[in-house]
DNA sequence: TTTTGCACTTGCAATTTGCAAGCAAAGGTA
DNA sequence: TACCTTTGCTTGCAAATTGCAAGTGCAAAA
């Protein structure tokens, strides 16, 4: 999918630059479980994204401020990619996406866990997860 | 974007198949504005799908029952697209979009008043919605 | 019987993807 | 200090996908 559009373009009322394609996706809930990754992190993931691929889509992601690239305490030669607020306010979007693919196919063990707490309490599981997302990013 | 795939591709452990793309979305929300659409409906969106794009997305939204094709009452020529029950279920992700795209971007009028009644009584308006769209299949 | 409308299909150039290889800067090791 | 490794990308290229325009076949209207 072409990542540039005009905002009217897109279906949802805003860009696609913005909300994006599958590896998009992909990196946004890669930062979900562990707000603070590495390049070679993202490449790691099971679903093996091509290495311009992921290039292009933390680029766009950086530009439409979902995602921002810091210092790494460690090295120099690392980079840190964090969500922003922007960018962890999708975690609702997240959350129903995981609640639809629950009730229609089969999805891993340690989902569906975290989804037995989301159906106790979706607005507590939010509100907590946002919390923890945002604390992760003020160290 | 490819559309096909397999489910252990994708992010959110449903195939991409089913989930889509910016064109796929555009689909959703049309039939979620009015269930029971043609062809040519379709193509009067303001977002101007491309007709051989539009087929190959039908299709695959078809053959993941997400929508079903059926005879138009008015004529043969016709065809009517309608959400399926699945279909029916991404309503949730659809409104969690569009309160995203509210607080960072500039939205229609017509969806800002939608998203009042939304934000008032999230799970009144869905179960609504959900009920207003289930009616649509039933004549 | 001709024309129009509707739902697609086809052809083709341009763009994007996916894979492999390359590359520069930082860090570690001898 | 010289040399290898790690890290975060970039580049080249074939294959796939998109976007545009034109065409096709069937149904209904004129």
């Amino acid at each position: 999918m072409k990542v540039t559009g005009k905002r009217s373009d897109c279906p949802i009322g805003c860009s696609l630059d913005v909300w994006g394609d599958k590896w998009t996706l992909l990196i946004i809930r890669d930062l979900m479980e562990a707000n603070g990754r590495t390049y070679g992190d993202f490449l790691k993931s099971p679903e093996r994204i091509a290495t311009n691929i992921l290039a292009s889509r933390l680029q766009a992601l950086e530009e439409n401020q979902l995602v921002v690239k810091l210092e790494h305490p460690d090295s120099k030669a690392k980079v840190l990619y964090k969500l922003t607020q922007k960018g962890i306010d999708l975690l609702p979007i997240m959350v129903e996406i995981n609640l639809w693919a629950e009730k229609y196919f089969t999805i891993p063990e340690d989902r569906k866990a975290m989804l037995e707490e989301v159906k106790k309490d979706k607005d507590g599981f939010i509100k907590k997860m946002t919390k923890h997302l945002i604390a992760s990013n003020e160290n």
